[in-house]
RNA sequence: GGGCGUAUAGCUCAGUUGGCUAGAGCACUACCUUGACAUGGUAGGGGUCACAGGUUCAAGUCCUGUUACGCCCA
C-alpha cells in the first residue's frame, strides 16, 4: 500500500465497479423490507454546488446504510425541467449567438432548441453527483417532462379540474415584466428598498379643498378608481361619498370607507388602484370598482394611462408624473420611506401586480388534508421546529396560480372551441374536435404549468403513477425526504397535498431539513457574490470522501454551516489516518486466522472489542435520530483516539517477533475483525476509501456496499477487562505527563514505581505491566502495595494509585515542585466547591441520594489525592 | 409589525430529561523524523457559557426581560 491515501485512484475505480455490478439498482418487486428516497430533482440548468453536495451526501449515507442493513433501498434520481430558468438560459444563448428574440423563431423552434440544449448539458449535474459517490439507481433516472411524468401531470390536472379544485379567472397576479409570466406568491422575493412616500393632493370635484393621499407608487395614480379611508377615522367621516377629481386624468372618483385601511399610515387616506395592487384589488371587489389596467405586459404605460404617459416605463412615468404634480402644486410633501419590494426569484426584475387571466388551484381542501396528516404524525420533520413552520403556511395558503406565460413546460391540457358558446375542453388525450359541437377548430391554451406542479407529483410520478406499477406498490410511500428549508412551501407542502389527493397516502414519513451552507463570513454562497466553493474543486484537491466527511461533521442538527476551504483538511486527514491504520494492519496480518478464542485474546483486544460495541450502539442511536454529525464524530473518535492511538500502539507488543504465537494469532484475528467492522461502519460516510481498504483486507470478497452493517447489542463484551485497560491508560498518561513536563527525550528510557492500594489492584496492574512498560517507554517497572518509594521522585496520583518516577538525573526539583503545587491547587479548588455543597443542609436533604453519595466519594478521593501529592512535595524538601 | 433560529476557547461548533473538573476540530506553545501515518506522535496553555433578573439544594441547560446577528412571512 502507498504511504498516503490517493483518492483519485480509488474514486474512478470503484464507482465504475459498483455501477457495473448493478449494486445501485433496486429491484422492481423487492422481497422483504424497503427503503426509498426520492432525490430533490436538480434543475437541468444546474451545476453542482455545496448545498447539493451536502444534501446528496446525507441521502447517500442513508441509502447506503439502509442497503447494508438489509433493506431493498431505492434512491430515485432525476432532474427538473425548471421552466423559467431553463427558458431564460436558452433565450440568452439565442440572443447572444443569433441576436434573435424567442418571438422571432416561434414556439416550436424554441422548444426544439431547449430539448437540444438539454440533451447536451442537461445531465451534467447528474454526472457531478457520481463524482461524489452518489449511489442513485441511475437506470430509473426520470425527467419532469418525460412521457410518463407528463401523463401524470395531465391525470392530476384533469382530476383536480373535475373536482372543481382547478379554476380559471381574471385576477391580479405577480407579473414579471421581463419573463412575461405570472409567478406564484412564494416565487416573489421581497427586499427592503429605500423609497419615498409621496403625499399627493386630490382636489374635491366640487368646491375648494382636497384630500391628501400618501403613496409609494405615484405612477399608479393613473389607474385609481377610488380613495379609501377607515370608517373609524373621524377625520374623514364627512368626506365619505364625496367625489374627487383625479389629477392628470380628469376622472372623478369617490371616497369610500373600508376596514382594510390603516388610519395610522401616511395621511390615513389611500388611493385605490384595483388593477395594480393586490390589496386594492380586494377593496375593488368589495366595492365593485372598475379596474383600469394602465400597463402592458412589459410594465410600460398603455393608452389607458393617457397620451401623455403612454409608452413610458414605470420609472420614467413616475418621474414625469411627480414633476407634473409639483408644477400644479399638488405635492404636499415627500418623505423617505423604506418598504418591501417584490422581485422575480429567477431574474430579480421588480414584480408588477398585474391583472390577467390565470389558472388557479384551490388550496383550502388540499391544505386541510395535509394538516390532518401532520397532526396524525404521518409526516414528521427533523428538526421538529420545521413542522410548525410548515403548518403555518398550510393554514394560510392562498390559491395557487399555476399558469405561466412561457413556452417550456407542461402545456395546460385545456382546449377552446372557436364556437364561444362551448365550454373549455379539459382532456387527458389531445382532442381532435370539440365534443360539444363537433367543431374541429379548437385551440389549446397557450400557457404552461408552473414547474412546481409537476415537482409536486415527483414521489409517485417517478414510480410510474398513474399506472399501478410494482415499484409504486413497493416503494410508496417513500421514507425520507432530505432538503433545504427554502423549499418547504414550494415543494414539500405541495408534494404532501398532491400525494394525499392523488394516491391517498403521504409521499414520505420523514422530512430532514439540513442547514444552509454559508461562506466564512456567514453570507449565502451565490454566483453574484462569487463566494461559492465548487464541490468539484474540493473533490479534486481533497477527495470526495474528505469532502463528504467534513460536510457531515460540520452539519450539526440542521444548523447553518459556515464553510471555508480549510475545513476540508479535517476530512482529508481522517481518510489518511484510516488509510495508514489499515496499512499497518496489512503489514501485520500475514497468516491471520479468521477467528480467535477469547482466552487467547490480549487485554487490549478485549478493550477494543468493548469500545467497538459501545461505538456501534451510540452510532446507531445517532443515525436513527438523524444526528449525522454526531454519528460521524463518534466514528472519528473511535478510529483516531481508540483504535489508532491506543489499540494499534498496544497491539504492537503482540505483533512483535518474540510474542506468544497463540496471543499473536488471536490479536491478528481481533485486529482484522475490528478493522473490518470499522470500515463497514464508515462505508456510508466514506464510500470510496472503505471499498479500497475492504478489497485490500478481503481480496476474495464482493463489495463492502453489500456487506452487512454491524448491529448494536445491549450487552457489552469484556466490561471488567476494559476497565482494567482504562487503568493502564491512566497510568501511561500520568507517566507521559511527567516526561513531557520535565522534557525527558522520547528515546530515553526511565524507571517507574507504581504503588497500589491493595492486592487486587496489584493483580490488575500486573496484567497491564507490558502495556505500561512499552507505551510509556520504561526500563524498569516496580508494582506493589509496599513498594519502596524513593524520596527524590516525580509523583502522579491517578485514582487510588500512586506513580513515582525516580530522579535519575532527569527530574528538575524546582519544576517538579511547581508541577505538584499547580496540581494541588487545582484539586483544592474542586474540593472547596464540593465541601461547600456538602456543607449545605438543603443539598443533603433535597438532592437525590445518589448525587449526594457521589459528591461524598469525590471529596474522599480528592482529599486522598491531595494528601498524597502533599507527601510527595514534602519529600522533595528532605 | 409577526414568527423562528443563533450568541459557549482566537476561529468553527458539540453540550440529551438541570447533577463528576464545560468538550471536539482547527489555530497556538514545547518536545519528537520512534519500522502505519509530519495529512503524524506526546505533552501543554486557552472559556465571567451575550447581558440583567428569577425558579432550584444545584442553571451553559428552565422562566422573564434586554442587546446583537441571521432567516422566513406580512
Amino acid at each position: 500500500m502507498a504511504k498516503a491515501y490517493d483518492p483519485k485512484v480509488a474514486e474512478s475505480k470503484w464507482y465504475e465497479f459498483w455501477e457495473k455490478n448493478g449494486y445501485f439498482h433496486a429491484p422492481d418487486k423487492p422481497e422483504g423490507k424497503t427503503y426509498c428516497i426520492v432525490i430533490p430533482p436538480p434543475n437541468v440548468t444546474g451545476a453542482l454546488h455545496m448545498g447539493h453536495a451536502l444534501n446528496n451526501t446525507l441521502q447517500d449515507i442513508l441509502i447506503r446504510w439502509k442497503r447494508m442493513d438489509g433493506f431493498a433501498a431505492l434512491w430515485q434520481p432525476g432532474t427538473d425541467h425548471a421552466g423559467i430558468a431553463t427558458q431564460n438560459v436558452v433565450e440568452r444563448q439565442l440572443l447572444k449567438e443569433e441576436g434573435k428574440k424567442r418571438q422571432e423563431i416561434g414556439r416550436e423552434a424554441l422548444i426544439e432548441r431547449i430539448w437540444k440544449w438539454r440533451e447536451e448539458y442537461g445531465d451534467r449535474i447528474l454526472m457531478q453527483l457520481r463524482a461524489m459517490g452518489a449511489c442513485c439507481d441511475w437506470e430509473r433516472t426520470r425527467f419532469t417532462l418525460d412521457e410518463g411524468l407528463s401523463k401524470a401531470v395531465r391525470e392530476c390536472f384533469v382530476r383536480l379540474f373535475d373536482e372543481g379544485l382547478i379554476y380559471r379567472g381574471k385576477y391580479i397576479v405577480n407579473w414579471c415584466p421581463r419573463c412575461h409570466t405570472a409567478l406564484a406568491d412564494d416565487e416573489v422575493d421581497h427586499k427592503d428598498e429605500a423609497g419615498h412616500l409621496w403625499h399627493i393632493k386630490y382636489p374635491y370635484a366640487e368646491g375648494d379643498g382636497h384630500v391628501i393621499v400618501a403613496t409609494t407608487r405615484p405612477e399608479t395614480l393613473l389607474g385609481d378608481t377610488a380613495v379609501a379611508v377607515n370608517p373609524k377615522d373621524e377625520r374623514y367621516t364627512d368626506l365619505i361619498g364625496k367625489m374627487l377629481k383625479l389629477p392628470e386624468t380628469g376622472r372623478e372618483i369617490p371616497v369610500l370607507e373600508d376596514d382594510f385601511v390603516d388610519a395610522s399610515f401616511g395621511s390615513g387616506a389611500v388611493k385605490v388602484t384595483p388593477a395594480h395592487d393586490p390589496n386594492d384589488f380586494q377593496i375593488g371587489e368589495r366595492h365593485n370598482l372598475p379596474r383600469i389596467n394602465i400597463m402592458n405586459e412589459e410594465a410600460v404605460m398603455n393608452e389607458e394611462a393617457g397620451e401623455k404617459y403612454k409608452g413610458m416605463t414605470r420609472d420614467d412615468c413616475r418621474k414625469k408624473i411627480v414633476k407634473e404634480l409639483e408644477k400644479q402644486n399638488l405635492i404636499e410633501k415627500i418623505e423617505d420611506h423604506a418598504h418591501a419590494v417584490g422581485h422575480c426569484y429567477r431574474c430579480k426584475t421588480t414584480i408588477e401586480p398585474w391583472l390577467s387571466d390565470q389558472w388557479f388551484v384551490k388550496m383550502r381542501p388540499l391544505a386541510e388534508n395535509a394538516i390532518r396528516a401532520s397532526e396524525e404524525g404521518k409526516v414528521k420533520f427533523h428538526p421538529k421546529r420545521w413542522n410548525q413552520f410548515y403548518m403555518q403556511w398550510l393554514e394560510n395558503a392562498r390559491d395557487w396560480c399555476i399558469s405561466r406565460q412561457i413556452w417550456w413546460g407542461h402545456r395546460i391540457p385545456v382546449w377552446y372551441c372557436s364556437n364561444e358558446q362551448c365550454p373549455p375542453i379539459v382532456s387527458r388525450e389531445n382532442p381532435s374536435k370539440c365534443p360539444h359541437c363537433e367543431n374541429t377548430d379548437i385551440t389549446q391554451d397557450e400557457d404552461v404549468l408552473d414547474t412546481w406542479f409537476s415537482s409536486a407529483l415527483w414521489p409517485f410520478s417517478t414510480l410510474g403513477w398513474p399506472e399501478k406499477t410494482p415499484e409504486l406498490e413497493a416503494y410508496y410511500p417513500t421514507n425520507t425526504l432530505s432538503t433545504d428549508r427554502g423549499i418547504i412551501y414550494f415543494w414539500v407542502a405541495r408534494m404532501v397535498m398532491m400525494g394525499l389527493k392523488m394516491v391517498n397516502e403521504v409521499p414520505f414519513s420523514d422530512v430532514y431539513i439540513h442547514g444552509t451552507i454559508l461562506d466564512d463570513q456567514g453570507r449565502k454562497m451565490s454566483k453574484s457574490l462569487g463566494n461559492g466553493i465548487d464541490p468539484l474543486d474540493i473533490i479534486e484537491k481533497y477527495g470526495a470522501d474528505a469532502m463528504r466527511f467534513s460536510l457531515v461533521v460540520l452539519s450539526t442538527e440542521g444548523q447553518d454551516l459556515k464553510l471555508s476551504e480549510s475545513k476540508f483538511e479535517m476530512g482529508r486527514n481522517f481518510c489518511n489516518k484510516l488509510w495508514n491504520a489499515t496499512r499497518f494492519a496489512m503489514m501485520n496480518l500475514e497468516g491471520a486466522p479468521d477467528d480467535a478464542k477469547d482466552k487467547d485474546r490480549t487485554l487490549a483486544d478485549k478493550w477494543i472489542l468493548n469500545r467497538l460495541q459501545t461505538t456501534i450502539n451510540s452510532l446507531r442511536e445517532s443515525m436513527d435520530d438523524y444526528k449525522f454529525s454526531l454519528a460521524a464524530q463518534t466514528l472519528y473518535h473511535f478510529i483516531w483516539n481508540d483504535f489508532c492511538d491506543w489499540y494499534l500502539e498496544a497491539t504492537k507488543l503482540a505483533m512483535s517477533g518474540d510474542a506468544d504465537p497463540k496471543k499473536k494469532a488471536a490479536s491478528q484475528a481481533t485486529l482484522k475483525y475490528v478493522l473490518n467492522q470499522s470500515i463497514k461502519l464508515l462505508h456510508p460516510f466514506l464510500p470510496f476509501i472503505t471499498e479500497e481498504l475492504w478489497q485490500n483486507l478481503n481480496p476474495d470478497s464482493k463489495s463492502i456496499m453489500i456487506a452487512e452493517y454491524p448491529t448494536s447489542s445491549k450487552k457489552l463484551p469484556f466490561e471488567d477487562e476494559s476497565s482494567h485497560f482504562n487503568i493502564a491508560q491512566d497510568i501511561i498518561s500520568a507517566i507521559r505527563n511527567v516526561r513531557g513536563e520535565h522534557n525527558v527525550k522520547p528515546g530515553q528510557k526511565i524507571n517507574a514505581i507504581v504503588k497500589a492500594p491493595d492486592k487486587k489492584h496489584t493483580g490488575i496492574l500486573e496484567s497491564c505491566r507490558s502495556y505500561i512498560t512499552f507505551l510509556s517507554r520504561l526500563d524498569n517497572l516496580d508494582i506493589g502495595v509496599d513498594v519502596e518509594v524513593p524520596k527524590q521522585a516525580a509523583t502522579q496520583v491517578t485514582g487510588n494509585i500512586e506513580v513515582h518516577i525516580p530522579y535519575a538525573g532527569l527530574i528538575d526539583v524546582a519544576a517538579e515542585k511547581a508541577r505538584l503545587e499547580k496540581e494541588i491547587k487545582k484539586s483544592e479548588g474542586e474540593m472547596e466547591g464540593i465541601r461547600n455543597k456538602l456543607g449545605n443542609e438543603a443539598f443533603i436533604s433535597r438532592a437525590p441520594k445518589d448525587i449526594v453519595d457521589r459528591e461524598k466519594e469525590r471529596l474522599a478521593a480528592g482529599e486522598d489525592k491531595i494528601a498524597k501529592l502533599n507527601d510527595a512535595l514534602k519529600k522533595l524538601d528532605q
